[in-house]
DNA sequence: AACTCACTCTCAACCACAGCTCGAT
DNA sequence: TTATCGAGCTGTGGTTGAGAGTGAG
């Protein structure tokens, strides 16, 4: 979700020139970003009073530019009516800059799930609000998701998560304002917290990232409003260095042991009514939870873990906590994903799928000869005799995606397009893994794996993220389908309205 | 081993038309 | 920069037929 990044800073780079050209400009660096299986730009007049009108230049654009239509079905434009919807969205915190976007990402489900700014649905199921941010799966996730996902076995428990920024939705929270009580982003922090605003003198604490599968009484621990170790407002460095990878040992937190039964731990207390919690009970047990393990020694008064991630008090995420739809164990973990449970075990020796992700600290120069030679892995891949985990370690580093390297805020960002100007490719569901560069909240975080381990995570990452592909038929247009359900045939062939016909799908009659 | 035949399976094409797109103004 | 108009385009599902695949003779 890096791109989140670009989206925030669009204003400082395309600062001197207009918005449609900004929006195309975007449209066509945007467009080579094959994950994205839909996109649309609005944009918006100063005097128009709605924020959001949709950019019909842009909107042509990906409809008919190569790298988005042609080379991909299933990748498309979202139609007017959902615009319309969209502009119910909230403001966004760059709407200063007058334009905004909404990305989609097939999900596991099959379904379009809003990624950009403005999504905040669970990556996983594209249905509960987002609350966890994992970034070694790169998505937002509900409770129930992340429970299910990361407690199958014990290379997603590796997975580093934190809360998901509460402002924007779409970024990993990095601290939290004790007088809002919120959840954010460093990007949302600067512009709530400015120096020039009256928030600048909030307090705020930093958000520790962490792993395996917390119990809820540990989750609140974390998360919970109390004061301690609030740092005091002012430059708040929150790289992963300083943040430091929490371990649920880490601490004044137990750990929580390694088995499959902790999906129980999250939900915790009382096993027996686990999946079958309201949400009210869900945020009991939590509460009753904390008293009865005293797993940690955190000062009172604290929220609720309910009311830590959602001190709105907004409905809409308690409908998300209804747990009886889950079915959440080890099985059921293999069946959705197809993954067999040896070969994550496999994945585990080789040191997780954490360790894919690169060193973050490269220079620009230092991207580019890195793509460099991957095209010389092109090369060599096409000689006869070459190894098919080199060719898909080619086509890992390799593909024709751009090249990003953002700097820091506070200077102006920059980026570079490095691709090679549209050539036809191959979508072999890598696109993820392309190089991003920096992550804003993660600037220069290394865990050094060596390359040919980072290779063999990659191809196992992308075999088993080809098996999650699912190829079934979605009908983008519910309208034409209710219309097309209702049409009468002849052998199947739709027919003029008043004609005679051989089949009538509502009466299932014939009338010749 | 090569060939023919029957059968099964897959998939593009066809149709009408409401709704959408997009250039022109 | 936005709004409007109208010609052209798109997508929807059941059936069909062409072509591929398979096994028996």
């Amino acid at each position: 979700m890096s791109h989140h990044f670009f989206f925030l800073h669009s204003s400082f780079i395309f600062i001197s020139i207009s918005i449609r050209a900004r929006c195309l400009f975007l449209a066509l660096f945007l467009s080579r970003f094959s994950f994205l299986s839909r996109a649309f730009v609005f944009t918006s007049a100063k005097s128009d009073p709605n924020p959001f009108t949709p950019q019909r230049g842009v909107e042509r654009f990906f409809r008919k530019a190569p790298p988005f239509s042609a080379r991909r079905a299933s990748t498309s434009y979202i139609t007017l009516s959902e615009a319309k919807d969209a502009r119910k969205l909230p403001y966004l915190p760059f709407c200063q800059t007058r334009i905004a976007f909404i990305f989609f990402k097939k999900c596991s489900s099959g379904r379009d799930s809003v990624i950009s700014i403005m999504g905040y649905k669970c990556d996983f199921c594209c249905n509960r609000s987002s609350v966890v941010y994992c970034r070694s799966d790169d998505a937002c996730l509900c409770l129930d998701c992340d429970t299910s996902v990361h407690a199958a076995n014990s290379l997603s428990r590796r997975h580093s998560r934190t809360l998901v920024c509460q402002r924007c939705h779409a970024q990993p929270a990095a601290l939290q304002c004790i007088e809002e009580r919120v959840s954010l982003c460093q990007s949302c922090d600067w512009t709530g917290h400015d120096a020039s605003t009256s928030g600048a003198a909030h307090k705020r604490r930093n958000i520790k990232f962490y792993s395996d599968c917390p119990s809820a009484a540990e989750l609140q621990s974390m998360w919970s409003y109390d004061s301690e170790s609030v740092s005091v407002s002012g430059s708040i460095s929150i790289g992963e260095h300083e943040m430091g990878l929490m371990s649920i040992a880490d601490g004044n937190v137990k750990q929580a042991k390694p088995s499959t039964t902790e999906v129980d731990q999250l939900c915790n207390v009382n096993p027996d009514q686990v999946w079958n919690s309201s949400a009210q009970d869900l945020d009991s047990s939590f509460s009753n939870a904390s008293h009865e393990t005293e797993i940690v020694n955190t000062p009172q008064p604290k929220l609720s873990f309910l009311e830590a991630i959602n001190p709105t008090g907004d409905d809409d995420l308690f409908v998300d906590f209804d747990m009886d739809e889950s079915e959440l164990n080890l099985e059921n973990y293999e069946e959705l994903f197809r993954v067999n449970f040896s070969q994550s075990e496999e994945l585990l020796e080789n040191g997780g799928i954490d360790s894919l992700f690169e060193p973050r600290n490269k220079s620009l120069t230092e991207l580019n000869c890195h793509r460099t030679l991957a095209s010389q892995k092109v090369a060599s891949a096409a000689q006869p005799g070459c190894s098919k985990a080199l060719s898909v370690d080619s086509m890992m580093t390799s593909k024709t995606e751009p090249v990003i390297h953002f700097k820091q805020r506070q200077s102006s960002s920059t980026l570079s397009f490095s691709g090679d100007g549209g050539g036809d490719f191959i979508d072999c569901g890598t696109s993820s893994m392309i190089s991003l560069g920096e992550h804003p909240w993660c600037p220069s975080f290394q865990e050094s794996p060596s390359p040919s381990t980072n290779r063999s995570k990659a191809v196992l990452r992308y075999k088993e993220k080809k098996k999650m592909r699912k190829f079934e038929k979605t009908v983008r247009y519910v309208s034409r389908k209710e219309r097309a359900d209702i049409r009468k045939r002849v052998k199947g062939r739709f027919v003029k309205a008043g004609e005679t016909y051989d089949y009538d799908p509502l009466s299932q009659t014939k009338s010749c």
